[in-house]
RNA sequence: GGGCCGGUAGCUCAGCCUGGUAGAGCAGCGGACUUUUAAUCCGUCGGUCCUGGGUUCGAAUCCCAGCCGGCCCA
């Protein structure tokens, strides 16, 4: 890389060779710390409600990063940050005597250990009063600006670590995104689901209409796709006995970026057997909530304008329901393709010549629907030729037993009655190639493999698929998806 | 894919409309300062003005094309 600033880089690289000429080693290998930082704060108040202002603790090790360096000549206050908060240390030349020197050849950004009591400064700040200080890692460029931080977006996405120091909100968020895909799998694992593991490396790219990555094996010569879904693989293990499963895991769909799609993200499914959608949505209204508890204390979180409630209860209202509350239209009374996407033009909804109607009224749905729906809310219902892999309703076959779940006017759960008619799947799976190849949309594969598995029988089952990535949103009030993902895919540079 | 906005020092931003030697704060460097809190005070260094063309005596500024990012729409 062609260096600019050559001379802020120089001055640090002056200072690390002053450092080794004097024999410190500005990148030890290890320190002994006896507490984190929030630890030795929280060791203080202790002390402090039974000793009073004039409060000093024992000696600690802490250890961190330099944030802000405020020098007094024979005094220097720094301002340490490590995973766990902030604190200040302060130094006396009369306290570490040639010690002191050290300050000389030190950075914002540095890492530091240092050892000494805690005390209150007379402005009321925990503060250590270092007797030692020892360079830990030494910073060769400079961090983003104290006050303002780091703002400019793709700066934030490119360099996530610097967003990531600079940025309390950014760590807050990845945290709380670790906390609730926690509190999901202990949700999870209470109720006997068990955990697996399914190729991302597949031979074909099924359980979903998405267009795939495509990738080869070198020593087999086999062209593979990276998964989409995860769905026929843990079908294949609900027909293995394990009545019970989930997985969180990422998938791949080769598509576009926007505020709620990243080409890579991370996807919950579960299987239960002898379960069906009704199960499977109390399940979901029920999990959301608890991990909101869980996570935040509260099942009310704010996100844009608005307040979402995750309490259950969630509205349940059919697909045919909602779709005429907001648009009029009755899709039952279009059962043709042409007609339905005439009707559709009326409404200023672009419509492509040749799209089936499951396609048409998918767009309908998310063009109108959808956006509304920002109190949490299970559409129930959904027509036959969206869902293949969905089992019909006994009254009606028109419709199939599958939800969707929405909030903060996203989707974010998908979930069915799974089909486990291993003559059916297999017509449902020929329509779609049909559809390919008639209309070249992006529909379910036909995966041999899968219906062989199934002709082995598949007891009943509710299945489910939830996008992680927009549940953290949801709970961390982010309307980016790109804000809950460490390292969201953005164009070469 | 279309529209709008943005890209200037390591960071945060002015300057662009109305062309005339590129600025501020922080950071850095030098100095003063032994309880500071965006420490303060004095001095000082620092630029591929996103890239490439064009117009012009002269372009960060105007025009065209492109790259990257953001938002809105499809």
């Amino acid at each position: 890389m062609v260096e600019k600033g050559g001379d802020l880089l120089q001055s640090r690289r002056e200072k690390f060779r002053r450092l080794r000429s004097r024999g410190i080693e500005p990148f030890p290998h290890r320190y002994r710390r006896t507490h984190t930082i929030g630890e030795a704060v929280a060791a203080f108040r202790v002390e402090e409600a039974k000793g009073g202002a004039a409060t000093r603790t024992e000696p600690m090790s802490l250890a961190g990063r330099v944030m802000a360096v405020r020098s007094m000549g024979r005094a220097t206050f720094l301002v340490l940050q490590d995973g766990s908060g902030r604190i200040q240390i302060h130094l006396r030349r009369d306290t570490l005597g040639q010690g002191y020197d050290l300050v000389r050849d030190l950075d914002m950004g540095d890492f530091l250990g240092s050892q000494g009591p805690l005390f209150l400064t007379r402005t009321g700040e925990i503060t250590l009063e270092a007797h030692d200080l020892t360079f830990l890692a030494k910073a060769l460029r400079p961090l983003p600006e104290k006050w303002h931080g780091l703002t400019e977006v793709e700066t934030r996405y490119r360099q996530r670590y610097l967003d990531l120091i600079a940025n309390k909100d950014a760590r807050h968020n990845f945290q709380l995104r670790s906390r609730i895909i926690g509190a999901m799998r202990r949700f999870l694992d209470s109720r006997g689901f068990i955990e697996v593991e399914t190729p991302v490396l597949v031979p074909v790219a099924a359980g979903a209409a998405a267009a795939p990555f495509t990738t080869h094996h070198n020593a087999l010569n086999l062209d593979l796709y990276l998964r989409i879904a995860t769905e026929l693989y843990l079908k294949r293990l609900i027909i293995g006995g394990l009545e019970q499963v989930y997985e969180i895991g990422r998938v791949f769909r080769n598509e576009g970026i926007d505020l709620d799609h990243n080409p890579e993200f991370t996807l919950l499914e579960s299987y239960e057997a002898y379960a069906d959608y009704n199960d499977v949505m109390a399940m979901v209204e029920q999990m959301v909530s608890t991990i909101a508890q869980e996570v935040l204390g509260t099942c009310q979180v704010s996100f844009g304008e608005t307040t979402i409630d995750f309490t259950p209860p969630w509205r349940r209202v059919s697909l045919r329901e909602e779709v005429q509350r907001c648009t009029g239209i009755d899709f039952q009374d279009f059962p043709d393709a042409a007609a339905l996407a005439e009707r559709m033009r009326t409404l200023g909804i672009s419509v492509e010549e040749r799209n089936s109607r499951g396609r048409l009224i998918d767009k309908l749905v998310s063009a109108t629907v959808e956006p509304q729906l920002m109190q949490p809310t299970f559409l129930i219902d959904y027509p036959l030729e969206m869902s293949p892999l969905a089992k019909q309703k006994p009254n009606d076959p028109s419709l199939v037993e599958r939800f969707e779940a929405f909030a903060g006017g996203m989707e974010i759960a998908n979930s069915f009655t799974e089909l486990n008619d291993p003559d059916e799947q297999r017509r449902r799976f020929m329509e779609q190639e049909a559809l390919r190849a008639e209309l070249g949309e992006e529909v379910d594969r036909l995966d041999e493999d899968f219906l062989l598995a199934l002709e082995y029988g598949m007891p009943p089952t509710g299945g489910l698929g939830m996008g992680i990535d927009r549940l953290v949103m949801l709970l961390t009030g982010q309307t980016s998806i790109r804000e809950v993902i460490l390292f969201p895919q953005l164009k070469g540079k």
